[in-house]
DNA sequence: GTTGACATGAGGTACGTACCTCATTTAGCT
DNA sequence: AGCTAAATGAGGTACGTACCTCATGTCAAC
């Protein structure tokens, strides 16, 4: 019942707790005819070990670093407060944190940041940016200096990166598609498309998957092309304005971009417009406000808390060479209305 | 930077590790002059008790249990898995998992096996139970006995549980209404709404909430009585089908129970009814094959994984007198749809 | 000023693991 | 068989805390 101990293993596999230690730690000078004797005494003692007395004797301290870029969205200033809300409890876990922002849209400096981190000084990388050619040439590196690196919110699937942190961007785009479908009803109508940027990769993704629920299932509703907007509150403001007055039959927004901000100012100046359905991402002080307020119906989102504890768990996992618990990390795209706003 | 120990607190405080040892652990011996210079010299130092330094030294083995029901809802054998999952997952965690199990509707029983549990036995009790003056009293026997308990599911706030984990079932109640009415539109019509048993705390609650947001919202649609099922397949299938028949302009389903498979079955046998809006609680296998199937177009659910892992940690923290990370510890209404399934 | 009760100090062992040193054994080679 | 290099063993200290014993200090009441 009691767990087994090093000392069982050596007792079991007829060596020292001295051999033991050098098969555990990989460590030269053990035959291999004994790694394996060990190693078998091991998986018949189902022996584990104990990764709190482990830590506790190498002093073992998780130095983690998060990277993200210093966007005006609000949403990236949410995740920051996880993060710093992750690191008020971390007291207890052994755990540095640190964060590193770079300057948007400058992969350069991003580079150059992530060309600090050392072996020696960081355990582990949780990336939030967009997918370079030098951001992989960056992460390529990091990984031969044996540094677990996990991708946060938006993949970046053609790199080394140990693992994804966040949700199915196209899931959550046809989930979007399928609210917005739902809400609208039979009516017909059209449905205007604003999004930050059409370089964020999570922006296409999201996009893609409202487009091909809109086509399977709700074809009677016309979809129309995207809007850039930067989230940038005059270009929002002047571009929603002039597709409305320009077409009027449209009556649901879909809000694909990190944050919603500068479209929901502009509703807020409308006062609320009951006949339009309007659905975006992530929330946020201001898409909770809108959502009680009714000028949103819906917000898909994915919970930052959960995400920064995923990667911290990720990460000292990976930096422990251990197993993670899948169904622990998925991330969920959650629905978020009017009556179940935390 | 470094973490202070206990022997930087008792150098701090002019005193030796041993008094340093007896005031942190409440041992007797110590004048109060001193206790309180020990006590400021931890504050100053903000010292934190190194928790698994602490567990290894004296042997600490957390023995909690799992009281549930033996019901038919599946929604019951989904918490049981995840239970199971967590204690697959536990070995690293010092934690020792029971499970009890209780006849349903035999609140004795559940009482007998409560009394069973002592302060030697268990250091802490998730409970998931209706509220009884039987369960009242015992719970105030463990929690003279120093066990933390916390309810599960379905909140027992008339007793001395420490912490309710689960959700707030009347926002629950109305989220389904939120989304039943949007779902519906401004088509008039009338939704049956289907309940396990109106015993069960957190079917009223939902009830009620539900009841609130379509008197609210969407006073155009006739909500029904509710039809209690108790789970029954037969007796399901009858009322449904008669409730149909006599009623012709019925074009939403609401079923408030633990688990929806008997309604579900009905529907399967009739084949898809897109005429209808169906909405559930709980994501189980067979709501979510209803949901890919399109027999049921959302489902109000908890997630048992976040369920099980919250009462782990709270009922560790409370038995080591610690403080919980709220934010961590909040269980969200989850709305699942098609296409955001998993 | 002696006594006794209480407060405090000094120092030990233990938990399970890491990591070190030094002695000893073993295997592989000639 | 003798040699060498590699493999293994024995035993130590450390991490931060718990918990134990025994000695010594202090203070107040007599």
């Amino acid at each position: 019942m009691a767990r087994p101990t090093v000392n069982d293993i050596a007792k079991a596999a007829g060596v020292s707790l001295a051999t033991v230690d050098r098969v555990l730690n990989a460590r030269p000078g053990v035959r291999e005819k004994t790694v394996a004797r060990v190693n078998s005494a091991i998986e018949q003692l189902g022996y584990v070990r104990d990764v709190t007395a482990a830590n506790l004797a190498r002093q073992r301290r998780y130095r983690l670093v998060f990277v993200l870029p210093d966007m005006p969205a609000l949403f990236v200033r949410t995740l920051r407060d996880a993060i710093n809300e992750a690191i008020a409890n971390s007291v207890t876990e052994r755990t540095d944190v640190r964060i590193l922002t770079f300057p948007n849209d400058n992969p350069h400096a991003l580079v150059r940041s992530l060309r600090e981190l050392g072996a020696d000084d960081t355990d582990g990388v949780a990336i939030f940016a967009p997918e370079t050619p030098h951001l992989r040439d960056a992460i390529v590196r990091l990984k031969a200096e044996g540094i677990p690196v996990v991708a946060l919110v938006s993949d970046l699937p053609n790199t080394e990166r140990d693992h994804f942190i966040g949700v199915d961007n196209v899931a959550a785009g046809r989930t979007a598609g399928f609210l917005m479908g739902k809400f609208l009803g039979n009516t017909g109508g059209s449905v205007m498309v604003l999004v930050s940027s059409m370089q964020a990769r999570d922006n296409v993704e999201r996009r893609l998957g409202f487009d091909q629920v809109m086509a399977e299932s709700f074809p009677e509703i016309e979809v129309l092309p995207s809007l850039e907007n930067h989230d940038n509150e005059d270009l929002t403001a002047r571009v929603v304005t002039a597709v409305l007055a320009e077409r009027g039959d449209i009556n649901g927004i879909y809000s694909v971009g990190h944050g919603s901000h500068a479209l929901i100012n502009l509703l807020r100046g409308y006062g609320r417009r009951s006949n339009i359905t309007v659905i975006g991402h992530e929330l946020t002080d201001v898409t909770r406000d809108a959502l009680r307020d009714n000028l949103m119906d819906a917000v898909i989102s994915q919970n930052v808390g959960h995400i920064v504890r995923s990667a911290l768990r990720v990460l000292r996992a990976k930096s422990d060479g251990l197993d993670i618990v899948q169904s622990q990390e998925r991330i969920r795209i959650e629905i978020v209305v009017r009556e179940n706003l935390v």
